[in-house]
DNA sequence: GGGTATTTGTCCGTATGTATT
DNA sequence: AAATACATACGGACAAATACC
């Protein structure tokens, strides 16, 4: 047997998935029906969904069946665009059908200390004090990304005292900096990565325990005009259902 | 039994793990030494071992072992440079060593009809001639990425004879096409999804076939001086080994 | 609300195959 | 060739979630 059995299940059900044979959202046949159809064990049959499971084809319901996966279209968010805004739900979005809601709770603020890598995409010394704002951020009421922004100690200081509120700041923070500290945002720097959610993230999206959805992670350093960085944030999308945009120089 | 078994095997590895009671590329215990240490059947311990194997933790070798996955220190992709020597080997890379080789295969030309989604970003009418090069993409003899490149066929009618010759274009395709007709890239779009491996893709990056990696894709579409796309270039990264990188505005 | 049938989830035991050392 | 370790495949039993009457 060149190529096991639960192999040979899965490509074929894989088959009749891809060629619309079993509609998207459509029931596969249960684990009993397919032990009959394949003359497999129950564990084989369950070795297939589970390949076809992990391949993010078919999701399985306990006490309902396995079905195909509906196609969602994702969220598109465009990294070009400064964060106008940014912690008063008016962020920015892209979708086909615009006639869509965004919300995010209030932030969570918290005093830090500054891990090896936040120092160092801040330009601090390690176990700097930085601020700490974390939100939750949805959209169509439906959880859509996790954002913590970490700020220099030193912008509380020199007079930016909202940042320690536990309230947005409309229209923007950068606003808000501009307008206190003439800080502007000159440029900022995306480093973009796909790692296994933790649990704190499959929790609040809402995913299978499996680990098979991975996060994409955004760090988001912002500049000032005079080079320095003033910002960071990190932001956390499910892969599924996200998709990033990033347009340089001149585009139509 | 609030949680199963196999869950707090798991839990219990994982911690083990992170704690570096088990050192990465340390191999693990042994399903058998597994079976005793936590009085559980064999089938619930390698139930155990996969949800790790899922989540990227540890990867078991046939006849070896199960074994804490090695950090590998990502591949970085800076998204904002334009594609200087971009068929030549030349490919901008970013590592904390940089004394790293890249090379690709020399381009596999095809003449295609634009698929919907093609046409629709070179701006062509759909089942419109397209050139396509194709070129797989390795960085010390690995490989690394797999990447696609369309042409509307108007520019080899124009003059751009060389995009279908099955041969480098060096310096690069840009120059050659400013050259020839005067185009010059004045921006470009990137748009990045993330989505299982297929077969083929999963053979070249030498993938366990369980589906557990997922890609990095990214389409980018460059516009000439008049705003006019001019090519769409589609390219592939293993998710696990690459970070992506883009800077906007000004950034030090 | 309760009970029952259906369906997937968990767990066990066993046997054999395949890859590596 | 032999020993070790993971992979595949079978069988059975009970639990948990869901749907339906």
């Amino acid at each position: 047997m060149n190529e096991p059995i639960y192999r040979q299940i899965a490509d074929d059900l894989r088959g009749k998935i891809e060629s619309d044979e079993i509609a998207h959202g459509a029931q596969l046949p249960t684990e009993s029906d397919l032990m009959g159809q394949y003359d497999a064990s129950r564990n084989t049959v369950r070795d297939a969904i589970r390949l076809l499971t992990t391949r993010g084809l078919v999701e399985t319901r306990p006490g309902q069946g396995t079905f195909v996966v509906e196609q969602v279209s994702p969220y598109v968010t465009t990294l070009s665009d400064p964060d106008i805004g940014e912690e008063s739900g008016l962020y920015r979005l892209d979708l086909a059908a615009s006639q869509h809601t965004s919300a995010s709770t209030h932030p969570r603020v918290e005093i830090q200390r500054a891990s090896s890598r936040i120092a160092n995409e801040l330009h601090l010394e390690q176990d700097s004090t930085v601020i700490s704002r974390h939100q939750k951020r949805y959209i169509d009421g439906a959880p859509w990304s996790l954002q913590t922004s970490f700020y220099p100690m030193r912008l509380v200081e020199q007079g930016a005292t909202r940042l320690i509120q536990a309230a947005d700041i409309k229209p923007g923070v950068v606003s808000y900096l501009t307008g206190v500290l003439g800080i502007e945002q000159a440029g900022w720097r995306d480093s973009i990565i796909v790692r296994a959610a933790n649990e704190a993230e499959a929790g609040f999206f809402r995913l299978s325990d499996d680990g098979r959805v991975s996060m994409i992670e955004d760090w988001r350093t912002a500049f000032d005009q005079h080079g320095a960085p003033f910002r960071l944030t990190v932001r956390v999308y499910p892969a599924d259902r996200n998709q990033l945009v990033a347009n340089f120089g001149s585009v139509s």
